[in-house]
DNA sequence: GATCGACTCTAGAACGTTCTAGTAGCCGTG
DNA sequence: CACGGCTACTAGAACGTTCTAGAGTCGATC
């Protein structure tokens, strides 16, 4: 049952361990008629490199440590991201799950241990002092939450300018009644998020207006907050996320409010559900691309150990208009 | 930025390496003092176990590959018990995700290189053929899907029993038109589950009343399939899974049936979201923390060289009744 | 025909750990 | 005091790879 190694391969062609493991690496220092000749007995022998052994002496592991979040779906499409942009670069992603009984501490020792060249966190949670200490071992990169602490990098959206857009957008509708949901304590991004509602809600001169609900990330936190908006409907609402909308709109419905036509609604992030024909929600897309581009481009840099200039970068946001925003009769 | 190694803590502790790591490894062989002692240098030193290095030396690696995909919010909580389940053995989990542009070829791909000593596969796609040969190089143990190959390991939940469950409930209930939205063909799953909806209409004398409706994994598929069901509406309908069944839902509810009141919709899965108050649907449950601990215990089984009775293990489902059923009038 | 350079190849150390086999000290027993 | 059997410890090989240094061959150049 055992692998069969480098020597296997070298033993059954005639060569040194060495050379076949220049041929594996398609590293230069052997002729085609040999490369080919090892080539043909390592697909006959079935040889799998071991990345352990290969990692262990190359010291430079090409390897980036991500941690994610099962209840975040948003953080499904985060993660093709960074699987297609650490393609791109020649890195391999490894994952580690935040789950009901595995706290982030716990994903993070895990990669830890992996040996991994830097971290890329999404939305962390833990205090930005202990993102720093873990800075000081290994590059950290977070996403989608600000870091005050100079050693960790940060790849977000431009959060309050995405809630601008949201706003300018309802204003431009005729809306005045505009609340907004937020995303709670424990959401980093929670509080840019409703600071830029509350900017953009002066800036028009509606600070009358302005009415916070406490939310959450969730569907259920979605669907608390609006039968609480219920007991005075908004004409229009902001939502901290696309999955806390969703539990909102279904309350709304179901209550008989129609959408947009006595509530308009817009949520965050363009999860990949919110453009599903029943939802159609109007939402904040988060850049996917460029942010997770951006997110391995940095963590690369930082293993090369190339010198940073903005260790922060800010995305912007862009507003995709689709069908739970309306004009106000 | 080298990392500290066995060898830094025990020149600091004045002791040999192998010392070190019995101290580290919880191993006997060593003194309580020195035990003490040497922990207190290795913390003061920052020391983290090289996991390569580790599972490189001792061969057998307490790694467990798991494939699973972005799209299938089932699988996050398949995840969380897989964790839960492996921590309980002392095995590590190792993830690949399959993505929209990263295919189940490429997930399983990555995982072996990473010489983890078992796979688990999420509902895989790929051909029996293909499965079975993998299972030449190392266990495999598919979840969410029969095989007919004998090198696989199985563990599933006894989907045409799911269907008896729903069917026999809605029966129950006082009804007869039941139609089942299925998951379509790329789903392993989904013809236990149409068979399952099949031999249950009959054995209730309904053969009559069974309608199949093509369908879908996702949400949209659910939606889709509720359209064509309002040509000529069923008083009851069974679907492949709670996300197609939440996509459903939301068409029939917007298109003005009552649920349950004029239809009622029982799902598959008992995703995490299904039990949320403006969801609150009556599903199939499948048995989580059997499915996971015993699809853990099989590997570790099959890694140890054990020999194992029945290589396919079928867990009987759970109906859950929640508020998307009701009596007919 | 010696020297050089380019090319192909190899031996052996190294990575950080675990494991095997052993050494040294100590205590109790006959 | 010789012996056995503990306990505490250590040296060195081993895992499968990459890397460094060098060896051998060949053809071209001086």
């Amino acid at each position: 049952m055992s692998r069969t190694t480098l020597a296997d391969v070298a033993a059954e062609a005639g060569v040194s361990v060495a050379l076949v493991s220049i041929v594996m690496r398609d590293a230069p220092g052997a002729s085609a008629a040999t490369r080919e000749r090892v080539l043909e007995v390592a697909r006959r022998l079935d040889y799998q490199p071991d990345n352990r052994a290969r990692l262990l002496r190359s010291g430079q592991s090409r390897l980036l440590g991500v941690v994610f979040g099962v209840a975040h779906p948003f953080h499904d499409d985060l993660l093709t991201g960074l699987y297609d942009a650490a393609e791109r670069v020649g890195y391999e992603l490894t994952l580690s799950a935040i789950t009901p009984r595995r706290d982030e501490r716990a994903a993070i020792a895990g990669l830890l241990q992996d040996r991994c060249a830097a971290l890329v966190l999404l939305g962390p949670l833990i205090p930005s002092a202990e993102l720093a200490t873990l800075a000081g071992r290994l590059p950290v990169v977070a996403m989608m939450r600000s870091v005050r602490q100079r050693q960790v990098d940060v790849v977000r959206t431009d959060d309050a300018r995405g809630l601008h857009l949201a706003v300018d957008h309802l204003v431009a509708l005729g809306h005045s009644r505009i609340a907004h949901v937020d995303g709670g304590k424990h959401q980093p991004s929670s509080a840019d998020r409703q600071k830029g509602y509350r900017d953009a809600m002066r800036r028009h001169g509606l600070e009358a207006y302005i009415r916070v609900v406490g939310g959450g990330p969730g569907e259920e936190d979605g669907a608390k907050a609006a039968r609480e908006l219920l007991t005075e409907p908004p004409t229009a609402v902001t939502v901290f996320n696309d999955l806390s909308a969703a539990g909102l709109l279904d309350v709304l419905r179901r209550e008989g409010m129609a959408v947009p036509g006595d509530i308009s609604v817009v949520g965050y992030d363009d999860s990949s559900f919110s453009s599903m024909a029943h939802i159609d929600l109007t939402t904040v897309a988060q850049d996917i691309e460029t942010m997770t581009t951006l997110a391995v481009a940095r963590a690369v840099e930082r293993i090369d150990g190339a010198a940073v200039a903005n260790r922060e970068v800010v995305i912007p946001p862009r507003l995709i208009i689709r069908g739970t925003t309306g004009q106000l009769d």
